[in-house]
DNA sequence: ATCGTGATTTGACCCAAATCAAAGTGACAT
DNA sequence: ATGTCACTTTGATTTGGGTCAAATCACGAT
């Protein structure tokens, strides 16, 4: 199942060391940190958390794509958020999350104790302001996926996806033209509020207006920006997400 | 346009004392707060904030809702979060807002600038983990939304805005079966993802299936609770806004 | 190489909700 | 009482995306 790493990388050359819930600590808080965080990785299709379930553990992601899913009676599933690197998952002051986690791709958490970790919260004022700035971004970014839920049609949900991944994949401020798809058709679908069959039309009917080209299933290359952009029904620059 | 009442209520008897940003101040932060406050009141229908205007102030919902509304290119809009009572609205470390803020019906808030608020939550604590509790809340109702933008069908996500109606609003614990609809039929279909026509046609199909009656146009009574439940798709205890 | 399995694409058909179009309601002003 | 205006209901029709079903593909295991 779970497998323990015994020998996290150090904080100092911590891959989202700038970007996670530990951006602002300095060398003082990071050595407390590191003698109390732990690894754990998890495959691809592993539950890392469920509802319900009190919470151990608060967690970064340092490698890998994780998801958020609710699930109605019948089992009717939406995705309600993506993980990606130097998101945090737990929150300070509740012991449950109403929500699945699972391992998207193949997933490396570094893990603290809840009770260490909230000490440390309470403790240090700038690690819960980064803790509010984190929570604020998602809250920006669910706020984008209700429009696309609630308001777009199948074709703008594949562009905005597309364009989202394009955005977040550029390691500096270059923008990719190759977009690596970290999730099967049915995990998008999921995601997108759409079924899988849905998904395989729209991404080959952005392939046929020339906009996208399709590589293999899990590479996309964006052809043409300005058109995926019109595509994607939002307005000059609305709709960013994080 | 906006009207600037000169004397707002005493914190003390504030209604909202209990649950809003203020919740856990002693007497000597609510007479901080009360010389910085000032009421303004806004008429159904008014534009408060929108996207892209500095936040001169941040404000908490007194009287009356509130909503927030992201919109695309050609004109269809979506709400992305109702404010009653005791919301906040505006946020530490950000000075920009990415949705509109209207009234939907006559609406009253206790607003600080901005400045002087986030010195006090600098130096208050507590005051910043309430803020983080409210953006918190905030989230999971989000997250709820999502499910329902994404899954439900038009008659499930009816069902559930009357349940979340009538969740929040008993006064105490008692649940009430006569639900006021804050908004009319258009902004509900704005809110649930829906066109007006079918929002009519959903509340005409669970009042012949005697789950609810419609006295008036702004009033559902509960007939049927287990029923309407039900309706909403569900599961157990799952789905509960805030 | 061949097989098996899971992911993806493609096609045919269907239905829930959108769209288009008209009436119906009710509160208020004249 | 009459007209106006904004909101709501109801009906007829269309359609985007869901559902069901059958290939096709890719890739690791034997």
């Amino acid at each position: 199942m779970t497998v323990l790493l015994d020998s996290p990388v150090k904080c100092s050359s911590c891959p989202i060391r700038h970007r996670a819930v530990c951006a602002r600590c300095d060398e003082d808080e990071l050595s407390i940190l590191e003698g109390m965080k732990s690894y754990r990785t998890f495959e691809a299709g592993q539950l890392i958390l469920w509802r319900g379930e009190p919470l151990t553990y608060v967690a970064s992601v340092v490698h890998g794509v994780a998801s958020l899913s609710k699930t109605l009676e019948d089992g009717r599933t939406q995705m309600v958020g993506l993980l990606l690197p130097s998101d945090f998952i737990g929150r300070p002051g509740r012991d449950e999350i109403e929500f699945d986690v699972t391992a998207t791709t193949d997933v490396t958490l570094c893990c603290f104790d809840r009770a260490p970790f909230e000490r440390l919260v309470d403790e240090t004022p700038h690690v819960a302001q980064r803790l509010m700035e984190l929570a604020l971004d998602e809250l920006d970014a669910a706020r984008d996926w209700m429009l696309l839920l609630g308001r777009k049609t199948a074709r703008e949900k594949i562009a905005t996806f597309i364009e989202m991944l394009a955005r977040r994949s550029h390691s500096e401020n270059v923008l990719t033209t190759k977009v690596v798809l970290p999730m099967t058709r049915d995990q998008i679908a999921n995601y997108l509020g759409l079924t899988l069959e849905t998904v395989s039309r729209q991404f080959n009917a952005l392939k046929k207006d020339g906009i996208i080209s399709l590589t293999d299933r899990r590479h996309v290359d964006v052809l043409d920006y300005a058109a995926l952009h019109e595509a994607t029904g939002d307005d000059a620059d609305g709709g960013v997400l994080s």
